[in-house]
DNA sequence: GGATATTATTTAACATGTTAATTTTATCAC
DNA sequence: GTGATAAAATTAACATGTTAAATAATATCC
């Protein structure tokens, strides 16, 4: 019965925000990556740190932290339950103590090499789906927002 | 000493996976209104959750779950944190007693219109640095992708 | 009209995001 | 060499993401 409340006409609609826009987006794939995750056991983010792993060999933590775009302290706990289920081994850098160096294991390269093929084939679909020469400019634009957002000062 | 670790071919390179690109670009976005934010003492989600109200007025819990791009776990949570500070108000549909209904207090709308001329200029400089018309392309692109792989059904 | 299924929300449990503070080790200046 | 500084990682504390289960109310079927 009651009318809808006036908005600030300033403000644009939730409908068309960016960061909600990129939100669905990552959500709308993850999806398609989700029930093979599930299957093999790990979360998305654990899936990150492998992938990094395998593609990096041993890394320090800040470099992992980096590459999977997960925060150090987020990462600290991640290893830590990746180890408990033997899937990396950490140590210390010998020549610097302040850092931690992180490994897959034989297991954690085993899950990675038996789930690779299909990632492969998920991402094919959505790759046939979208086509494969738009989905390249669209990540090509997403990459060129991110340098342009990322070079820039922030105007505070 | 150790030269780096075979990878699998057949995994793309974390640097171009698409779910993390759209974190990071999500991420480079943010960062400009997270000072804003910081500011005024609310969440990111907080702040959707505000807005989609100051959009829609009384809304429902699903209804704002969908619009903010929220979870109902984590919207229960975030609105009684919200009402706690003065921000919503939280009352039962009688035509529906399942159905719980949020709205802006004075004090909630109030934040939400003094926020806006900010938002509003943070948005404006991020549409200069990019371009306005390639932010549009931009975000038509992410929604048909969006579109493209809701519509179809998983492979599985 | 009462058993049953469905829907809306919440609770529970665990994983991660986020900021600030802390700890440990290196580096620099002197 | 020692004291101040900086860098890397972790810890702490709180907020949110995510899935499953529980709760409560409505809708449906016979």
């Amino acid at each position: 019965m009651t009318a809808p409340e006036p908005r600030d006409p300033a403000l644009g609609t939730t409908r068309t925000s960016l960061p909600i826009m990129l939100l669905r987006a990552r959500e709308a794939v993850m999806a398609r990556f989700r029930p093979m995750l599930h299957e093999i056991g790990v979360t998305e983010q654990q899936w990150r740190v492998l992938r990094v792993l395998d593609e990096g060999g041993e890394l320090d933590v800040s470099t992992v932290a980096h590459r999977a775009a997960i925060l150090p302290p987020s990462l600290t706990r991640i290893l830590k339950s990746l180890r408990e289920k033997g899937l990396v081994a950490i140590r210390r850098d010998r020549d610097d103590g302040r850092r931690s160096l992180a490994a897959l294991t034989g297991t954690g390269r085993d899950l990675i090499l038996g789930a690779a093929p299909d990632s492969a084939m998920i991402y094919a679909e959505i790759s046939r789906l979208y086509g494969m020469e738009r989905l390249d400019a669209l990540m090509a634009e997403i990459d060129a927002l991110i340098g342009t957002l990322q070079d820039e000062p922030d105007e505070n």
